[in-house]
DNA sequence: ATGTCAAAATCCTTTTGA
């Protein structure tokens, strides 16, 4: 199964893009973040005319995730990220898919930092310590994968200096991530490619894709039931290439059944 | 401080979030 992620940076203003990425590359299933679209607005035709069933939880302007499968309609799981009822942001969706719980996230930027926004994603990130601890005592295949917006070491950000003070680098925020990884999660690209450059994001801003200028922050975490299984990863690089796409490229795994 | 992009409100330019 090829399960991929993908920041698409609005569903509507990048269809072409995700409509041709998806008939390219077929991906068997996909987390979409950052729809900026509310629910109604959801392109759910386009999607299903390209074989693909679907899930979303949108927002108008911002936000909002969606898992898509052409392996059956997704059966939802779990929507919003539980630990605070005032919390409106569509952030988080799951769904369980051919015997895999997969959880689809859009962690929140946090900048600028320090400030109410960095707070909100140190909260945020708690609620997913506390909610990811409860997914893996179910001992059952379980991957939690999207735009986390970190990058958890200095190896995957093209000039770390220049990060030291930002929301997606400052300490507390990896070592949010690493608490993932410490409690058992692990990072699939680096289990794959533990020292290798490998960038999710680039700047629309001083031609950063084509300066190799980029930065890791889309991620798989795979519960130990799932580590076992994995048989590849890389990513779509051409993607944000083209025209009028997302800052972010599509990530992807392959688990074996 | 700057740079790019898309979509909203301040509504045909400016502001906002990323």
């Amino acid at each position: 199964m090829k399960i991929a992620t993908y920041n698409v940076n609005g569903v509507n203003g990048r269809l072409p893009v995700l409509l041709r990425w998806l008939g390219e590359t077929k991906p068997d299933v996909v987390c979409l973040q950052e729809l900026k679209a509310p629910d109604e607005k959801f392109p759910e035709t386009a999607i299903l005319e390209a074989g693909y069933h679907a899930i979303w939880l949108g927002q108008k302007s911002w936000n909002g995730v969606a898992i898509l499968s052409r392996l059956g309609k997704p059966e939802e799981t779990q929507r919003g990220l539980p630990g605070d009822e005032e919390d409106i942001q569509s952030r988080y969706l799951e769904a369980t898919i051919k015997g895999i719980t997969i959880g689809c996230l859009y962690l929140p930027n946090g900048n600028p930092a320090p400030g109410p926004k960095y707070d909100y994603k140190l909260a945020w990130f708690e609620r997913l310590h506390k909610y990811a601890a409860k997914l893996l005592k179910a001992d059952k295949p379980v991957i939690i994968t999207g735009d986390f917006n970190v990058m958890p070491t200095e190896l995957d950000v093209y000039k770390p200096e220049r990060w030291v003070d930002d929301a997606l680098f400052r300490p507390e925020v990896r070592q949010a991530f690493k608490k993932l990884t410490d409690k058992g999660w692990t990072d699939a690209i680096r289990k794959l490619y533990p020292d290798e450059v490998i960038y999710t994001f680039f700047d629309y801003f001083r031609n950063a894709y084509g300066r190799n200028a980029g930065l890791r922050i889309d991620h798989f975490l795979l519960s130990p039931e799932v580590v076992p299984r994995l048989s590849a990863a890389g990513t779509d690089h051409q993607v944000r290439g083209w025209e009028k796409t997302s800052d972010h490229l599509p990530v992807w795994i392959e688990v074996e059944d």
